[in-house]
RNA sequence: GCCCGAGUGGCGGAAUGGUAGACGCAGCGGAUUCAAAAUCCGCCGCCGCAAGGCAUGUCGGUUCGAAUCCGACCUCGGGCACCA
């Protein structure tokens, strides 16, 4: 072989990884364990760049952890549930199980040859009737703990299709499939009570050190906690036995400019007045068309119906108008606002709309502007003048003025200070076939009864029919028919399933022991829990790392974890998308039509030489054709091509674009490096000792590869490689310490691109597997050098550089610095102000 | 609309208060070759003949010194609770 080979070599080392167990996760008392995951994968049926990805960076993570000693965990699996599978159903008349193992199947054949470093005895896929009973055994448990409840919650629901939609089905109002303008329908679902684990899942955030702050932010900003007042608005005349309208707020401060009040178009005082009001109940029927989604909500024309109802202010006693609002929804708070236009955007825009007044309740000190079409929203931390104000303030800034309302406000009995929280119970009901079954039935005597353990898993039927929209399981003509567990009486299963977020938020948890006969296993969990490092998407960052860790918390009450995994993430990191450019042409209707970049070459189309129109890179999609196959790849040019790519160039947790001459550059360095190691004597004379500059340069290496991979910047560590590949081509150094750079090269590249690896260390006479050598270590005293070369600026601008002995007194290098040409010249005869020297970096001097 | 993040050569990026452009891609020049592929060596921010000047999305500020810190804005990306 005078040339390396990938599509030899790399499944000859697979096999032997395979042969040897190497990757099995084993318990061992006697070594530090490591747990690495990534986000498992949704089945689609092809793998895609963005798996490679995030798979390499896991696998980097593993290997190194192996091998610095740590018994590793790394295992994989499918979130196997959600709506792609039944649109299989719809669209081909697949059958939803058989589609999903199919596609877990064709998935796996894809991922195996890129020589992951994954324990697949421990594989699992959600919709496995082994997991999802754990799972309906876990949800009996936290039942019973008092962690579910059942509510009213509003979905989105199709009048024609006559099913509920998901928010992604929804587009512009209306139906996907039928096109027909969706209503909000309530509906009684199953909720975990997160929202009672708000101020906890809060504080804990702080403990998270090794999560990124972004996300900790942004989980914070989610739970929303904040201090604000209840006050309770008297109705002039009371209507339908209310006689008050509780307002909550957490700018009391500007109850002076308090000018009208707006409930939600769902507050019983709505509903109340629409029977009576043809009009009314038309705006409201039009609010309730609105979509479900907050943005749908934030993002809609401000528009209002007045009432004609008033109530009067608390403290003023003054007049003020209710209005009905499209803005205000019935989950936060009470419902109901009161709106100060002087100080809100919003609620200005909407006064201005419906001609209300405007009334400043305070003005920053030294002006008195009167507000014309922007509010007046002053900073939290300067202090602002208030206007009449009742609380008997006069200057303060808005948190203190807040406060000071809120005690007055109580004093006088008229309001209430309280903590809320944006958060809100997490809904758990699908009605839908393709999810784990509710392990519930309904039974007319004994009402909703948990199934009994022995019962389980409820196993979902097989044999259903997507013929007609709607949930197959409340249709079929068997399945639902059971045995209430309490009574024995004929009685009907629930037919919702759980939200596919449940079947994620305890994974994790079950690799530890994936063929228990209980969710988990408490010497497998005390040994394994945590996740040491967790590798996913940005996209998670909210809903499924904070179902993950209310879940780790509910599972703990319920027994199933212990206390010390209560975060069950010691360490995240978010990654990038794998972007490319897209290829576009356009149809005689001046339509966008979309190209595969194998269908383009030099900005043509290949087939008929047509100009593409080149859009910047974005995110791989089917819709836009801008997705490189890894399988095409891996055939081309490789497993380790692959994974080096993707470790080069971009920081991981930025996009990365692909494209074809990064691909073959990478397949280019690593013949080179397989040359370097073939050209090597393997038996030559000569040892490390006589090679200081290459023994050096492997030292920093070295060090470079080890915090580029523990800091998470294997672009960093990718580019020292390339350097230290550099050294070494061009060193005449001996064959022995060649010899021992390029052993250290094939430990270094290991994590990367570990089939190389796997050859080079062979052919050099490397012991075993390379897999299993202990990680090198960098050698402190070859890492410093003897001179330094500082740059010397005058005033701030570089102008020169002296190359200096390391240890060199400040006054010594002042001097020197003083005596250079250029500073010299630039002195002009004048002494120098201030010279600043910064040891072993920069001199400046000042004139 | 709200919350979070990112903007540096032709391109991906490095430098996180101290020489802006490490490393890689593309490009240019050379060696090798009958020729090509492969490989190797060198050059490579912009303007300028040069001296020098200008450059990290835009504008302003702090500092001896700012890509880095602060303020305002612009553009792009992620999330907004039933996509996974």
């Amino acid at each position: 072989m005078s040339r390396y080979d990938p599509a030899t070599t790399e499944p000859k080392w697979q096999e032997a990884w395979d042969k040897a167990g190497t990757f099995l996760a084993r318990r061992d008392p006697a070594k530090p364990k490591y747990y690495v995951l990534e986000m498992f994968p949704y089945p689609s049926g092809r793998i895609h760049m963005g798996h490679v990805r995030n798979y390499t960076m896991g696998d980097v993570v593993a290997r190194y952890k192996r091998s610095c000693g740590f018994s590793v965990l790394h295992p994989m699996g499918w979130d196997a549930f959600g709506m792609p599978a039944e649109n299989a159903a719809m669209e081909k008349g697949a059958n939803p199980r058989d589609w999903t193992y199919q596609n877990i199947a064709d998935m796996k054949q894809q991922m195996k040859p890129l020589g992951f470093s994954l324990d697949w005895t421990r594989e699992f896929a959600t919709c496995d009737p082994e997991y999802y009973g754990q799972q309906q055994a876990l949800f009996i448990d936290m039942l019973k703990a008092g962690l579910i409840t059942r509510k009213n919650a509003v979905v989105n629901w199709d009048p024609v299709d006559m099913t509920v939609l998901a928010n992604e089905q929804v587009i512009d109002g209306k139906g996907w499939r039928s096109g027909a303008v969706v209503e909000r329908k309530e509906l009684t679902q199953w909720f975990f009570r997160i929202s009672d684990f708000a101020d906890e899942l809060l504080e804990a955030l702080d403990g998270l050190k090794d999560w990124p702050e972004k996300v900790r932010l942004m989980q914070s900003n989610w739970i929303g906690k904040s201090r604000g007042l209840e006050i309770d608005f008297p109705l002039t005349a009371p209507t339908a036995g209310i006689d008050t309208i509780p307002c909550y707020s957490t700018r009391p401060d500007t109850m002076h400019g308090a000018s009208f009040v707006a409930i939600s178009f769902d507050h019983p005082l709505a509903k109340a007045l629409e029977a009576g009001n043809p009009e009314m109940a038309a705006f409201n029927a039009e609010c309730r068309r609105m979509g479900t989604t907050e943005e749908a909500l934030e993002t809609a024309e401000k528009r209002g119906f007045d009432t004609g109802l008033t109530v009067r202010h608390p403290a003023e006693g003054r007049e003020l108008p209710v209005w009905i609002g499209n803005f205000v929804l019935m989950d936060y708070g009470t419902g109901a606002v009161f709106g100060c236009p002087a100080h809100d955007q919003r609620d200005l825009d909407f006064a201005r709309k419906y001609d209300l007044p405007v009334r400043n309740a305070f003005h920053m000190p030294g002006s008195s502007e009167e507000v014309g079409t922007e509010a007046l929203v002053p900073p939290k931390t300067e202090p602002v003048v208030y206007v009449d104000h009742f609380a008997g303030i006069t200057e303060a800034t808005s948190q203190e003025a807040i406060d000071r309302t809120i005690d007055w406000f109580e004093e006088k009995g008229l309001g209430r200070g309280q903590t809320r929280f944006r958060l809100r119970d997490w809904g758990l009901s699908r009605q839908r076939y393709w999810g784990c079954p509710i392990p519930v039935v309904h039974c007319d005597t004994c009402g909703v009864v948990p199934e009994k353990k022995e019962n389980l898993p409820v196993e979902l039927p097989h044999d259903v029919s997507f013929d007609r929209p709607g949930n197959p399981l409340d249709r079929h003509p068997t399945w639902r028919d059971c045995a209430c567990p309490a009574c024995g009486k004929p009685a009907r299963r629930e037919t919702d399933t759980m939200d596919t977020f449940v079947d994620s938020s305890w994974y994790f948890a079950r690799f530890t022991a994936p063929r228990a006969t209980t969710p988990t296993v408490g010497e497998e969990v005390d040994y394994w829990m945590n996740v040491d490092q967790y590798i996913g998407g940005i996209e998670h960052a909210i809903l499924h790392l904070l179902y993950s860790r209310f879940f780790a918390r509910a599972m703990q009450i319920t027994g199933h974890l212990p206390k010390t995994a209560i975060e069950p993430f010691n360490a995240l990191f978010t990654q990038g998308m794998v972007t490319h450019e897209i290829y576009m042409t356009r149809d005689e209707k001046g339509r966008a039509v979309y190209h595969l970049p194998e269908e383009v070459e030099d900005g043509k189309l290949k087939t008929t030489g047509e100009a593409v129109t080149i859009v910047p890179s974005a995110k791989m999609s089917k819709s836009k054709k801008n997705v490189v196959d890894p399988v095409n790849i891996v055939e081309s040019f490789g497993a380790d091509t692959a994974r080096w790519f993707v470790m080069s160039d971009s920081p991981p947790e930025r996009d990365v674009e692909w494209t074809a001459s990064g691909a073959e550059a990478a397949f280019k360095h690593l013949g080179r490096v397989w040359r370097l190691a073939a050209e090597v004597d393997a038996r030559g004379p000569g040892d490390a000792t006589q090679d200081e500059a290459l023994m050096k340069a492997m030292h920093r290496t070295i060090a470079e590869v080890r915090d580029g991979i523990e800091g998470f910047a294997f672009n960093k560590a990718v580019a020292a490689l390339y350097a230290f590949a550099n050294a070494v081509q061009r060193t005449d150094a001996s064959a022995g310490a060649k010899r021992q750079a390029m052993r250290t090269m094939a430990q270094l590249m290991s994590p990367m691109t570990p089939h190389l690896a796997e050859e080079i260390w062979h052919m050099l006479g490397g012991v075993g597997l390379v897999a299993d050598a202990p990680w090198p270590k960098a050698d402190p005293a070859m890492l410093v050098e003897d001179s330094v070369t500082l740059p010397i600026q005058f005033n701030g601008k570089r102008r020169s550089e002296i190359t200096v002995p390391k240890d060199l007194p400040r006054e010594e290098v002042e001097k020197r610095a003083l005596a250079d040409d250029a500073v010299v010249r630039a002195l002009e005869g004048r002494a120098p102000k201030k010279v600043i020297v910064v040891p072993g970096r920069i001199v400046n001097v000042v004139a």
